[in-house]
RNA sequence: GCGCCUGUAGCUCAGUCUGGAUAGAGCAACGGACUUCUAAUCCGUAGGUCAGAGGUUCAAAUCCUCUCAGGCGUACCA
């Protein structure tokens, strides 16, 4: 069953090429050998109609004439019934323009798929672990999280409607150094309640969360907990801490509209698991003993240098449970593993392939989407983000500054690679200006058509009465929504679904300024109302994806 | 030093993976369009050495090499 219009029409054309080539050469007497790859597509001028080919430019050479006269003899033999012209213009393109008879179809199989539109299968339901935020457990998420939250929340989005198996993760660090430290902090924060007279130390937190956490552990334990042993202090601080932050995270995603299936502790791995992935590398010989310390060999499997994954005084680096995590992963049977990170973590990716290679797997089953770091300015001042110094801007601040919807669209826009400067005041300010606004706009506005709309039977529309500019340009773009979503699922690329639905919700606008769908031509309004009836399905597939909502009024 | 990311209009960025025809949006500027299904919209004008230099190609913002500039990273930290 055909569920992507654009696929199917290129396939029909490649295939109408690719005959007239075949003869071409046979009336030539002249064969090429392998028959190169045929391209077809939109060209950028719509006077070069509505698809184009570069095959008689490819072929030259070998048919040692000129492009020009190479696609003369191409067209004669180009036959397809969707074709409604061909012609060559420029070096040598030959450009078609297509009857409408496919756009009409795609209003149709939207209509037939509704919500299932936009739903393909790339991906043979392969099964995709995507890890992200995995922020620590020791502050509530800050605008520097925000981006790669999106970033992997939509990723997820795109590539479960590409037909991937999609597995949510979040690994909390909860235990290493930092959540000791994090429990001396609010030991201390507990204790000067009492006006014990302790600083925190530099490294500690310094955040004012934890005087919060502190007033609610005294709130429940008074001032009982200064009498026990030091031990018990500090377990009862990192057990209460750790709860609560992670609680705040969680309400916090969950605020952002970011679901995860599965909540990972590192903490899951300390019984054993981390000894059993070392004990695996030592079978193999890629574990050896120097200056006291464990090293991975990860410099044979292209790292910089070898690690350390116990150190000299027996304890274990963040790598070495790192190792463990991603064995665990593929152990439970993950055909490709993605993990969302920071820039400033970009450091980290040679090291954790190369252990997944000195496990036993290739090295292309994990993917590393690395986020550019997002620098936060207020009143064109940057903001530091380091959680000890406990100045920062959290992730909730910012959505409820200037909503979830732009707030989600704001992190998605822009590729991952590049460089994000979040200016508060500008995001604020301009909000009325935001794309996301006017992409729901959009959704608004067909709502206010579809209330005055009253009795218009829409069942019977001929679609074939659908054959203005902007009509037909809005269809296209409909038609492009299952193809947009494969080149994202494909790679990893989410922007390109946010900057598709801006150049939709400008081809309804300009349709709607140009195309009046209720009037007194009672089979051209029913025709019209099909089609933004079609175009409401579409953005509201759309908006599930982007994690939007889609407004009846604004 | 080495590695990764970035450099495109006054500003913020698409386009680079997969090379195509006259390099596009938004914001800012200027000029138009509401007796109309919502003007949070639309139309027009102006704005460019695609950081620079070589190379590959019929064709380069896009691929290769080098240079310059900014960011991030280069732990027995997490």
């Amino acid at each position: 069953m055909e569920n992507n219009m654009v696929e199917w029409v290129e396939k029909k054309l490649i295939k109408a090429i690719k005959s007239a080539l075949k003869t071409t050469m046979k009336e030539q007497d002249i064969k090429i050998e392998p028959i190169p790859d045929i391209k077809v597509e939109v060209p950028r001028e719509k006077e070069h109609g509505d698809y184009a080919t570069n095959i008689a430019m490819v072929t030259a050479k070998h048919f040692k004439r000129s492009p020009r006269e190479i696609a003369e003899l191409l067209i004669k033999n180009i036959d397809a019934k969707l074709i409604k012209s061909i012609s060559v213009d420029g070096p040598g393109f030959i450009n078609f323009e297509l009857n409408n008879s496919w756009l009409y179809d795609t209003i149709r199989l939207i209509d037939r798929l509704q919500n299932k539109y936009g739903e393909i299968n790339v991906a043979n339901n392969q099964r995709v672990l995507i890890e992200f935020v995995s922020a620590n457990p020791t502050g509530p998420l800050h605008v520097g999280h925000s981006r790669g939250a999106v970033v992997g929340d939509m990723t997820a989005n795109i590539m479960e409607k590409a037909g991937f198996d999609v597995w949510r993760e979040y690994y909390f660090n909860d235990a290493g150094n930092q959540i000791d430290i994090l429990a001396e902090s609010t030991l201390i924060r507990y204790k000067q309640l009492f006006d014990i007279d302790i600083d925190l130390p530099s490294n500690a937190y310094h955040g004012k969360y934890l005087i919060d956490i502190a007033e609610s552990l005294k709130d429940k334990w008074g001032s009982e907990l200064l009498e026990k042993e030091i031990v018990e202090q500090i377990k009862i601080c990192k057990e209460f801490a750790f709860k609560r932050l992670k609680n705040k995270i969680e309400d916090d995603l969950k605020y952002f509209g970011i679901r995860f299936d599965n909540w990972f502790y590192e903490s899951s791995l300390h019984n054993g698991e981390i000894e059993k992935a070392i004990d695996i590398l030592k079978e193999k010989r890629y574990i050896y003993k120097e200056e006291g310390a464990l090293w991975f060999k990860s410099k044979k499997f292209g790292d910089d240098k070898d690690r350390v994954v116990v150190k000299s005084d027996g304890s274990l680096t963040y790598l070495a449970a790192d190792i463990a995590y991603h064995l665990d992963k593929l152990e439970r049977g993950f055909d490709k593993l993605i993990n969302v990170w920071g820039a400033d973590h970009h450091g980290y990716i040679d090291r954790v392939r190369a252990s997944i290679q000195a496990l036993g797997y290739p090295a292309d089953v994990l993917e590393i989407i690395i986020v550019q770091i997002v620098t936060l300015l207020r009143d064109g001042e940057k903001l530091t983000m380091s959680k000890r110094a406990g100045e920062f801007v959290t992730m909730r601040d910012v959505i409820d500054e200037v909503g979830k919807d732009a707030a989600r669209y704001f992190y998605i826009m822009r590729s991952a690679d590049s460089h994000f400067d979040f200016n508060l005041e500008l995001a604020k300010e301009q909000s009325a200006s935001n794309p996301v606004y006017y992409i729901q706009y959009a959704h608004a506005r067909i709502h206010s058509i579809l209330e005055n709309a009253g009795d218009i039977e829409v069942e019977k529309a001929n679609l074939e009465l659908l054959k203005c500019t902007e009509e037909l340009d809005l269809i296209k773009l409909m038609a492009q929504y299952p193809e947009v979503i494969k080149d994202s699922a494909l790679s990893r690329q989410p922007h390109l679904l946010a900057n598709y639905a801006y150049d939709l919700a400008n081809a309804f606008h300009v349709f709607y300024n140009q195309c009046k769908v209720i009037s007194e031509d009672k089979k051209r309004s029913q025709a019209r109302l099909k089609l933004v009836l079609s175009l409401q399905q579409v953005l509201q597939n759309l908006f599930l994806v982007l994690g939007i909502d889609a407004p009846k009024q604004m």
